[in-house]
DNA sequence: CGTCTGTTTGATCCTTTTCAATGCGTGTGG
DNA sequence: CCACACGCATTGAAAAGGATCAAACAGACG
């Protein structure tokens, strides 16, 4: 991983899938020239509320979620260095979603019109942002699938999964086994369970020896049951992208 | 309506958007230069298959879909005309969804290339198919909201209202009452639920007076009611887009 | 030490599923 | 034209998977 890369974590997301020209790493560092920190808890975006900014996350675990009129809560996906956020909240006069940090964070700001000008000077990001678009797309659809049709363990098994998935992409030391930095209040939220249940579901796997637990640090002894009984697959992996245009 | 609009069906979804130019309209055109024609029932791209082109939906409705291990289905979009599709499919080696036509239609295939082409020529059109993307996003989240914290009511009210909006899109003329083309099977796979239950719950809307029924004709009561118990808003409405590159 | 947040466990309730059977309309072959 | 099959809607009864309610418990922190 070279220098000029590591001054953005987006380019670095990218590079995953293409090798990325001077131009456009530089190009995207001006995306993450500002920075801003999040303590844990603190709410980067208001659910309704106009915030017309993007950010990068650039350090930490964010969550974007929806509540709703009955005050349950809905978490519609954890965030990780690299992506970016607050796409959805720009196309309306209120955002569709809430962002919140769950652990502290660094947040990268920028302004819609830098975006615009990224997709006419560079169209082989704006090709890329779509792609990666699109990766999101299907797991949220992966998602659906998972909460229109799966039991309450293949759901939190599932969870583990993905966010093992998601932290390894960022820290390759992590293998098995990493720290559940969420409540199992939050696991149920986005798996559509009550806290208690979770609870349940979660020594149940523990019982069968798919899982171990120590005080918030899972490790997971069954990868291949685990997914294979919640459909899951890492929508990260196995990209294949030829026809992208000559990059600037 | 333009004569030069109509040509192009996403054109005319995305003049919706913004005021298209001459040149943004022509370059639309080609992407459905060609045309196909699938029966009822007809799947278009099998789930895990490579298929490596997109389309453009003319005519009829379609369904996106993913099955699951124990044979169960989950429906996660209905498609209407104007709506771009296959675009996940070209990520991966075996495209993640499966495509199948609801009722008669026809498509629009265009090669990859030439979504590459129009990003580079059309920056402005590039970042309309993000903005469109993102529409689709948020309608994504809103079903998974619906599938993780609303009850099996509300969930088939909320699908009723969503079809409406989406063929009124295309047809001006639906006012609250369409033809539903879906069985009850389907509509419990796209919420959730199995299609007895889907029964109970279309004949309770119906008693509490919500919704009429003929033949497969339905007609919305009390939307508002529908609506706030199911939390559903159209989001293709209310789009506010001041950001766009200039347009070539 | 007391408070607060989060985990764990039990008992009961309820929504939804499952299983099973009936009816209904349409198309098809004899 | 009739008999039959088939897909789909409808209904009932029983079972199950999660939710809800309530309480105990553990650890962190001022």
């Amino acid at each position: 991983m070279t220098l000029s890369r590591s001054a953005s974590c987006f380019a670095e997301i990218l590079s995953d899938l293409v090798e990325l020209t001077d131009n456009e790493i530089q190009a995207l560092k001006q995306l993450e020239a500002r920075e801003r920190n999040l303590r844990r808890g603190a709410v980067l975006q208001r659910e309704n509320e106009p915030d017309h900014e993007l950010y990068i996350l650039r350090r930490g675990m964010m969550m974007s979620y929806v509540l709703l009129e009955d005050g349950s809560r809905q978490i519609l996906r954890f965030l990780f260095p690299g992506d970016m956020i607050g796409l959805p909240g720009i196309l309306y006069r209120g955002s569709p979603e809430a962002l919140c940090a769950l652990s502290d964070c660094v947040v990268c700001p920028f302004d819609r019109s830098a975006l615009s000008n990224l997709i006419v000077q560079h169209p082989r990001l704006a090709a890329l942002i779509l792609v990666v678009n699109q990766i999101e797309r299907v797991s949220l659809t992966d998602r659906l699938a998972m909460l229109g049709r799966t039991t309450a363990k293949a759901r939190v098994g599932a969870l583990l999964l993905e966010l093992r998935d998601r932290l390894r992409a960022t820290d390759k030391s992590i293998d098995n086994s990493f720290t559940l930095g969420l409540t199992q209040e939050e696991i149920g939220d986005a798996t559509g369970l009550t806290s208690v249940h979770v609870n349940r579901m979660l020594r149940q796997l523990e019982q069968e020896g798919s899982i171990a637990r120590v005080n918030g640090h899972v490790t997971l002894l069954d990868e291949s049951v685990l997914a294979r009984s919640a459909n899951y697959v890492n929508r990260f992996e196995g990209i294949e992208i030829d026809w992208l245009p000559v990059p600037r």
